[in-house]
DNA sequence: CTATATTTAGAACAAATGTACTAATTTGTG
DNA sequence: CACAAATTAGTACATTTGTTCTAAATATAG
């Protein structure tokens, strides 16, 4: 492991425990057993660490995209990448915690998360859309409904690692599926009868392919 | 106004715009006209100032709750008091933008708010049990639907706040507005024929009584 | 091997911060 | 008015932190 690699690796467990706005060059120095002066020669601060954090996250997330992406559209390939995407973000979990302060203090970060977003907002009106057409989606309930789904799958796919760190009360081996199951949950009452069976039978191979 | 209540006013005003991280005593000091070592007379640290401040807030909520608080439950009522949650929510923004670090930071929140979390879940359900029984809501989707909405309403209720300060785009005024309704749109696929009737005829009322 | 570039450790320094303390001032009360 | 309690301003000091700098050690290329 080089000296790059073990500086993120000990920040970001660090980060994960303690959170960006206490831990210092200092202490991640410290817990890589190297001194200061070289910890500032590789990274100058702690943004930059954060933000190499911030790469490699989304690095390891287009990865899984590509890796999982297949031609047509399959529910059960759709259920692989939030899995996979919601791991990756559990592993990064501090960039969410603390989500307002590196909004804040570091614009670069800022601008790439809302651009990330708009991108994602584009891929799931496209997911609807076939969805719909494949009579799988009931119509829009409302004028206006998909834009306020659209906004509570981005709340709730940020924010369960929140919920999931101060409020979550099961066992620490069903955390993610269980958020993950909460999240799905958010579309499960739009599906027609079809799409509530073919939701049925990609669980039920999911949960054949964990065991 | 006393000192103390100044002190609070320009800390609630520091900590939405900077962040609670960032915001020292002295900076506290500097903005209400006084000097630090006179705060600290009041407060010892910003944790005192921010405890304050949770208390406040716990504070206004629970006075709209019995000011609403009607014999008989209505839907109408309950959708104001909703509104003016998130408007209490949302002039207290620091506190669920900065969540992660004052929950570790200072334990007694993390106690209060896990307490109020609970409270809040049962009368959630008492809220389904009595819609149901009305005819107004649909049976559980599957088992465990309820549990997975209640974790989502958590959810969104708390984080909708990140998503205003850092994704919203509309006009400023039509936030609040905005969140409530994606809010809300968590429960309307779940309300039965009779229920999606009442909820319009209640939604119709409050923007009746709005202009 | 030797020279050059890279990497590392540690010192140094200014600025910021939490905390405690002192003395002056104001306020309230008999 | 007198006097005690409270409030306020300002000082002082140890600690922490970001940042820069120097010199030693290590690695690399010719």
């Amino acid at each position: 492991m080089s000296t790059k690699e073990k500086i993120l690796a000990e920040a970001l467990a660090l980060f994960n425990e303690r959170g960006t706005d206490v831990v210092t060059v200092r202490h991640i120095a410290q817990a890589a057993g190297m001194s200061h002066g070289n910890l500032c020669y590789h990274y100058p601060n702690t943004d930059a660490i954060v933000q190499s954090l911030y790469n490699q996250l989304v690095g390891h997330i287009n990865e899984q995209i590509t890796a999982v992406a297949t031609p047509g559209f399959e529910l059960i390939a759709a259920g692989q990448l939030v899995a996979h995407a919601m791991e990756a973000l559990y592993r990064y979990r501090f960039l969410l915690l603390d989500f307002a302060g590196i909004m804040r203090r570091i614009p670069a970060i800022r601008d790439q998360h809302q651009a990330l977003l708009k991108q994602r907002g584009l891929v799931f009106r496209q997911l609807l859309a076939y969805l719909r057409e494949a009579g799988l989606m009931k119509p829009e309930l409302y004028a206006g409904h998909d834009e306020h789904l659209l906004t509570q799958l981005f709340i709730v796919g940020d924010f369960w690692i929140a919920s999931a760190e101060w409020l979550y009360e099961g066992e620490a081996a069903d955390k993610l599926p269980y958020y993950q199951q909460v999240l799905t949950a958010l579309l499960v009452p739009l599906l027609t009868e079809q799409g509530w069976k073919q939701w049925h039978e990609a669980a039920e191979q999911s949960r054949e392919s964990q065991t």
